[in-house]
DNA sequence: ATTGACCGTGTGGTGTACCCCACAGTTTAT
DNA sequence: ATAAACTGTGGGGTACACCACACGGTCAAT
């Protein structure tokens, strides 16, 4: 059992960030004293925290994730990663159009002045 | 002289923007009467809301286009559009490395399970 | 003159993913 | 025993680009 400090250094996860996923329940602690409110976490927490901070790295949202969670036999984490690489996908075609839309603006702002 | 809810339908702004824009000295008002505090805006407001209206789509933020604003003779404008592109450029990069990072892990939960 | 549409200001809220601070109780080490 | 280090809760703040009131004054038309 870790204290939120231990914790902290070996997940890499901020104290407050811990709190902050006990309090959306992302990850919640293993046990909770009820004599001080002290949380504790386990190794199965810290299985838990590194898969979060993998799927935070792939940018996944809070809500995303909570949706990984809820499933305890992770079956919804591929069809999950499939989304968000598709979502990702979507998001590079719009930037591609973005910057489609800027080259005709530089081109017809040079016929303006030329 | 057109009055705020005029120009708001002439423009595609709302009212609210258009006095958020005001406030942040992005778009002001061509005269405020000053009895009243009404906003006015004329033909060079309209003009300017088309500019705004465009960047906007281009994915501008308020900063970037107070920037575009700030000189009069739009002499920077070229320059931020081919800024604007060169971040998107780089967006649409960082979007692939997560893509590809995606596509890692559905390969590694792949090769646990088989 | 009256009514309804319009305008202004000021304030608060939205969503995201946390960070920071103060205050107070608790634990750990000496 | 005492002090340092830790923990909790609660609250506020951040950036972004607005939206949504409520309240009161004002304008346009009849």
């Amino acid at each position: 059992m870790y204290k939120i400090s231990d914790f902290s250094l070996m997940t890499g996860l901020s104290k407050e960030t811990l709190r902050y996923y006990a309090e959306v329940k992302l990850l919640e602690p293993a046990y909770i004293d009820p004599t001080n409110n002290y949380r504790y976490y386990d190794d199965g927490s810290y299985f838990l925290a590194v898969l979060l901070v993998k799927l935070r790295k792939l940018g996944f949202t809070i809500q995303e994730m909570v949706g990984v969670m809820e499933d305890e036999s992770f079956a919804n984490l591929e069809k999950l990663l499939i989304q968000k690489r598709n979502k990702i996908v979507m998001q590079i075609e719009d930037l591609h159009l973005q910057v489609e839309e800027i080259d005709e603006f530089l081109a017809s702002g040079k016929e303006d002045i030329e």
